[in-house]
DNA sequence: GCTATAATTGCACGATTGTGCAAATATGCA
DNA sequence: TGCATATTTGCACAATCGTGCAATTATAGC
């Protein structure tokens, strides 16, 4: 593991790890359609302004995808992509085959 | 999802989302047995007393848990409890069964 | 007891982060 | 063209965070 890809994986699981961001996920990941952001607004009580700098993190991270409709941006949760990930950090971590002991260096 | 459990898992994920701390469990993620803070300083080139710090976030979270032994501290990763608990959210994030249409509030 | 080593803690500091508010920008609609 | 709505950006500020260094605590071995 590099540490370009340690960097990667810490920078999207940060993006994941703060309580609002979050939030918008979990209100995302209960969305059959895509939402815009005045909606996601609802889901966590702080300033438009801060759900949008938010979702602005969420999608470096392609976390979440948006398309324009207008004046609005609407969101979608890249719920494949981000449960790939998640689920490739969970193989790695338990994964036996890179193990060795104390002294094998 | 309240507001506790997302809380919970956002400390969680935030507590693996940062470099060193990554490192950390990357580090032990390699090692069959458990490895003394001193041992693992090496993998991340900050000072003890930081790598004493982040590895007490870890276990705080239940990344990693340690042992006693003397006058060290031998740390081994939480292998199934970490993935068990990315897999359940990767689960969560993929779930349709909770999923709703833009109107169904 | 004394000394050496492992680990933690207190303190300070700079950097980053989350936030709200106001202003700016972009776009739809009358 | 003018107004309303959606979103972003600039600014400021408090809080959190990662870090290093020095001091402290704990324990093993002499």
């Amino acid at each position: 593991m590099n540490a370009a890809e340690t960097q990667k994986t810490a920078d999207f699981l940060k993006a994941l790890g703060e309580f609002n961001r979050l939030s918008l996920v979990y209100e995302l990941c209960r969305c059959e359609s895509s939402q815009n952001a005045m909606c996601l607004c609802d889901c966590c009580s702080v300033d438009a302004s801060v759900v949008s700098r938010h979702l602005k993190v969420l999608a470096e991270r392609d976390i979440v995808t948006f398309d324009k409709v207008g004046r609005e941006k609407t969101y979608r949760l890249n719920r494949n992509e981000v449960a790939t990930q998640l689920r490739e950090l969970a193989d790695l971590i338990e994964n036996k085959d890179c193990k060795r002991g104390h002294h094998d260096i």
